[in-house]
DNA sequence: CGTGTTTGACCAGCGC
DNA sequence: GCGCTGGTCAAACACG
């Protein structure tokens, strides 16, 4: 730090605005028993003098005592120690030389007076001066120790006292005001080194997280374009096993997970190995891919036959266990059962048809479902032949403005970042569900236990239901009373985006608040010690060329991510912006930054992948009777 | 004509 | 076994 005065500023960071605050507050709030008795015992005895004193010293130094900036007069290289006190003429003397030049330790040797020190009752004070030795050394260089400070004030105010009973001067009020103010502002100091080593590490963690996820999408491209060639190259029979399916999973990784459904991708590279599936489907299964002449893989789409997907179906995410499957693999499928019945829902407001979430879905079906006047649509991915992800989107029958969109399986291919947001979201939740419901028997309510409590921000956003058909967990962002007005907090949170060129404005942030909220969630699953094989499955997804020294660093650094999720979450504002963020997504607002100029509702993204408005487009069909409050 | 939606019919699971 | 319900199919239809 600056020699002379020392100026404390709170920068207009939000993360450094809000640590700063917190130190103001700690700064405040070293008075208390509490932080003194962890810091240091006797401060109380001092923080009342100490205050005026700050006061008067701030007085002089600092016209008040503003907020967000405190000055205050340090007193460096004073070989003099005029002004401070005699204290500065004896460690000029009793310091090396090389300890007398570090400003910050002058700053210190109000009390620190090595001389005294041994052999002195004030032994605790030595010590402390040594240690201020070594803080100065410190990259921050006014770091001090709180102990020192506060002892060799308390040594001062043994004398100070004394004196005052002597009634003398208000110099060595002064003085005392001085150092009690120098102690407080080395606190601070060293708080905001703290502080911006703190952000610091979240700034890396964000950008590792970044990077990561950047990684993982191109190393889906070209997987996929790996994958192409390869079918083009080799025709089917070529390519075992080495290469790893990518992509985002919507659904629950876990094991099977990813595999589960999209075993059937999986499959499909398996398939490529020379072989079908491994697993029929069900009876008379005969989708597959078949293998076209140039090699290229076909799904059932193209045989949009019935009986594709009828028997696709029962294989893959969507509800389908009607099937009975003859038993070797008994457990596995059960599993495999749950992990595929498993659905995330959201919970929206949104005025429009359907959420955009970056997907392209077609609509296959609707149903009046009982006990909701309002028809439940069901919609298919489209993006890639023989997703199985579908997804059910209905409104709530008390309150028809919510949306309530509930997802299911596990997208076979990669998505576009807009989807990734919500896939990640969901997936999120799916594995936080699965964590716990694959545990133990009362594993939705550890789930849900775990959801209230180790991610309380999120508490009254996620929610899991055991009562539901299929184990289902529920974002819940309708809790912002008035969602569409706070567009500008969305701004509070710089989240960085993978993919900053596609995702500009709001986009990039509402894009991503799903993923640090599905991320946070996740991470919580994690903590949960409930996750059970899905590292494995995760591995396999993104992580799967990494070396595990890397998915360990993963590890910590999801769980750095996750401590700065929380520490962001816990804005009370923040369940607010995620709230908007996603109903910003839901209105279609910046649809997944493609297509900027399409001003319409966005409810898919055509093949182009453009979005493309099928509720104003003219397919206003869609436009509801579906939904009559619409 | 291609694409997507609508909508009645069909199927399977489940409870009684 | 029957009816209810959820989920899906696919022909018919609408739109550009």
């Amino acid at each position: 730090m600056a020699k002379g005065r020392g100026v404390l500023s709170i920068d207009s960071d939000p993360i450094s605005t809000a640590s700063a605050s917190f130190l103001h507050s700690l700064t405040v709030l070293n008075s208390f028993p509490d932080q003194d008795s962890i810091i240091n015992p006797r401060l109380q005895q001092l923080s009342a003098s100490a205050a005026a004193a700050a006061g008067r010293a701030m007085d002089a130094t600092s016209t008040g005592s503003p907020p967000s900036t405190i000055q205050f007069p340090v007193k460096l290289m004073n070989t003099n120690g005029v002004g401070d006190d005699g204290g500065g003429d004896d460690h000029d003397s009793s310091f090396p030389p090389d300890y007398r030049r570090r400003p910050v330790i002058d700053e210190m040797d109000f009390f620190a007076h090595k001389k005294h020190d041994d052999g002195n009752p004030m032994t605790i004070t030595n010590s402390s001066a040594d240690d201020l030795k070594e803080y100065s050394g410190s990259p921050a260089g006014l770091e001090l120790n709180v102990n020192t400070g506060l002892n060799l004030l308390t040594t001062n105010t043994s004398s100070d006292q004394s004196m005052v009973d002597d009634g003398i001067s208000s110099n060595m009020e002064d003085k005392r005001a001085k150092s009690e103010l120098a102690v407080l502002q080395a606190e601070v100091e060293r708080m905001k080194a703290e502080n911006l080593r703190l952000t610091d590490m979240l700034n890396h963690v964000t950008s590792n997280y970044n990077a990561l996820q950047m990684h993982l999408v191109t190393a889906a491209q070209d997987q996929k374009t790996h994958h192409k060639n390869e079918q083009q190259d080799d025709g089917k029979n070529k390519n075992n096993g080495m290469v790893p399916r990518q992509f985002m999973d919507l659904g629950l990784v876990a094991g099977g997970g990813a595999g589960g459904d999209t075993d059937d991708l999986s499959l499909s590279a398996t398939s490529e190995g020379g072989r079908s599936r491994d697993r029929s489907r069900s009876p008379g299964n005969n989708i597959e891919d078949n293998n076209k002449e140039d090699g290229t893989v076909v799904f059932d789409q193209d045989k949009k036959g019935g009986n594709d997907h009828r028997e696709d179906s029962p294989g893959q995410g969507w509800a389908s266990n009607k099937v009975a499957r003859p038993n070797s693999t008994k457990t596995i499928d059960q599993t495999e059962a749950t992990i595929r019945k498993a659905r995330v829902s959201v919970r929206a407001r949104s005025e429009d048809a359907m959420i955009s979430d970056g997907c392209q879905w077609r609509k296959y079906g609707q149903k009046l479902a009982k006990g909701n006047p309002c028809p439940r649509a069901y919609y298919r991915c489209t993006m890639a032949a023989g997703c199985p992800v579908r997804k059910q989107v209905q409104r709530c029958a008390e309150d028809r403005t919510i949306l309530i969109t509930t997802y299911e399986g596990n997208h076979n291919h990669p998505l576009p970042p807009a989807a990734m947001a919500m896939a990640s979201t969901t997936s999120s939740a799916a594995r936080m569900l699965l964590s716990g419901s694959m545990s133990s028997a009362d594993g939705l309510m550890n789930s849900n236990f775990l959801t209230r409590t180790l991610l309380p921000c999120s508490a009254n956003l996620a929610t899991i239901s055991a009562s539901a058909p299929f184990p289902t967990v529920t974002l819940d962002l309708t809790q912002n009373p008035n969602p569409l007005q706070l567009p500008k907090q969305q701004t509070q949170f710089q989240f960085p985006f993978p993919n900053p060129p596609q995702n500009l404005g709001t986009a990039s942030a509402s894009a991503l608040l799903p993923q640090i909220f599905g991320q946070a969630l996740y991470n919580q699953s994690k903590f949960s010690g409930l996750q059970m094989s899905h590292d494995t499955e995760a591995s396999r997804l993104g992580q799967q060329s990494q070396p595990a020294s890397q998915q360990g660093q993963q590890n910590s650094l999801a769980d750095s991510l996750t401590a700065a999720t929380a520490a962001i979450a816990a804005d009370p504002n923040f369940t607010a912006a995620l709230a908007a963020a996603i109903t910003s997504i839901i209105g279609g607002a910046h649809q997944n930054n493609i297509n900027s100029t399409n001003n319409a509702q966005t409810t898919a993204i055509n093949s182009n992948g453009n979005i493309s408005n099928s509720n104003s487009n003219g397919h206003n069909k869609n436009s509801n009777p579906s939904f009559p409050d619409n």
